[in-house]
DNA sequence: CACACTTTGTGCGTCGGTTCACAAAGGGAT
DNA sequence: ATCCCTTTGTGAACCGACGCACAAAGTGTG
């Protein structure tokens, strides 16, 4: 029932799309170290994960290897590059210049791929007016303002968790459809925007969990002693 | 290789297991606000979550519910607490002092759940000495005895790219087993290792994919209509 | 050109997770 | 005690993702 004659079908599984920035981070180091080409294997290996998902995942992006070879390093790394959208740069606001929110405006990895911190905005006249990484943090009065007049399309929430909700309100109602939220709250908003969430504390208590089950899990019933 | 008898089966799905941290969040919220019972509708709005998917994930750790009523929040909360291991008290150490591991070190998320930050270490002699968020920061010399003098079960790998595997096969000699690594980088461990990965920039990553979605999908697509 | 070898792309069985929908179980009122 | 209302716990259908295993497609060699 679905037009089968696209070949470049929109519809990539959401599982697919987490793993491709692993695999571009595994195609650069190839490509800064010469490699012209790879196999799904070697690929697979260098990203952490098997090799026919490997292959079904750039499978969805079309048909860019070539058999019996492998795959065109450079290649791949722009076809994979243009999917996720970062041949165009990212404008992205930071709000909330805690410790955390400093740690990420200083954080390379966030310019190595597209992604230019444009705006650090927070509420503690405080800090407000310092200069961090380069930029000058503004006033939480200017957020709109700033949003809009930077292009920011992508707001990292770095805030306290009293705060988060309303200043998500906010930038949502400028027409901010992408946010990443580190704060420790469920953020609500309209279907139409994307949240994706950090929780550090969460992640913690993951394997908190797993520890737990191996060191009284297995054969060893009680550890009251 | 099941033991199907057992009422409290410890074979709890990876993703309920991922979601009980914000199950407890969400209740500790309620039980400070005086809360006395909550129902699954009530709790997995607050949660963020679909109902069905709140109750039966509570089944697994048994039946801690009662028909017609709900669930007694703080009953619930020291359930969830303790299938999660949270009754313990759990020695964290923050390998990598830059700007993100001052920033963990800070952070208060970690210590208001039942983690503790028992010790700070890196490699810049700039950097040991220093005292953070009241901790002295030891020599990566000191890892292995570091780690086995306070206890440490739980590692926090916030070093650069370069050195986190140098790290982690370092602590996993040592005995630790449960890493949650900040690095952008795949760490190859034992089997019996858990490793939990954050990459801010993959996460900014897939944002961009459904950014650019969003912009270039629905307008710009071939519509008859 | 034919044959051997390599590696991709994918059909298909399987599995874990999600959701629906409902029977079972409890509370409260009369 | 009986009836009605609420809410849990779960059977079962559905859905997406994973990985095996293999045909298809390319390279290279003699």
């Amino acid at each position: 029932m679905k037009s089968p004659s696209h070949p470049r079908d929109r519809g990539i599984p959401e599982a697919t799309v987490a793993r491709l920035p692993l695999y571009l981070r595994a195609l650069h180091g190839m490509a800064e170290r010469g490699t012209a080409t790879v196999s799904s294997e070697d690929l697979a290996v260098a990203a952490g994960v098997n090799s026919a998902k490997l292959r079904k995942d750039l499978s969805h992006l079309g048909s860019y290897g070539t058999r019996g070879v492998g795959y065109d390093v450079e290649y791949l790394v722009y076809q994979i590059s243009r999917e996720l959208g970062l041949t165009q740069d990212w404008a992205v606001a930071i709000v909330g210049v805690g410790n955390l929110g400093r740690a990420l405006a200083n954080y390379g990895g966030f310019v190595s791929r597209g992604f230019r911190v444009a705006a650090l905005i927070d509420a503690d006249p405080e800090v407000v007016g310092d200069d961090i990484a380069g930029l000058n943090v503004e006033h939480i009065d200017e957020l709109e303002a700033v949003i809009q007049r930077r292009g920011v399309s992508i707001v990292v929430l770095a805030t306290p968790a009293a705060a988060a909700q309303k200043v998500c309100d906010r930038v949502v109602a400028v027409g901010v459809t992408s946010i990443l939220n580190f704060a420790p709250v469920v953020l609500s908003v309209p279907e139409s925007v994307d949240v994706r969430k950090v929780d550090l504390s969460i992640e913690l208590q993951i394997l908190a969990f797993h520890e737990q089950r191996k060191a009284g899990g297995p054969l060893m019933a009680v550890d009251s002693q």
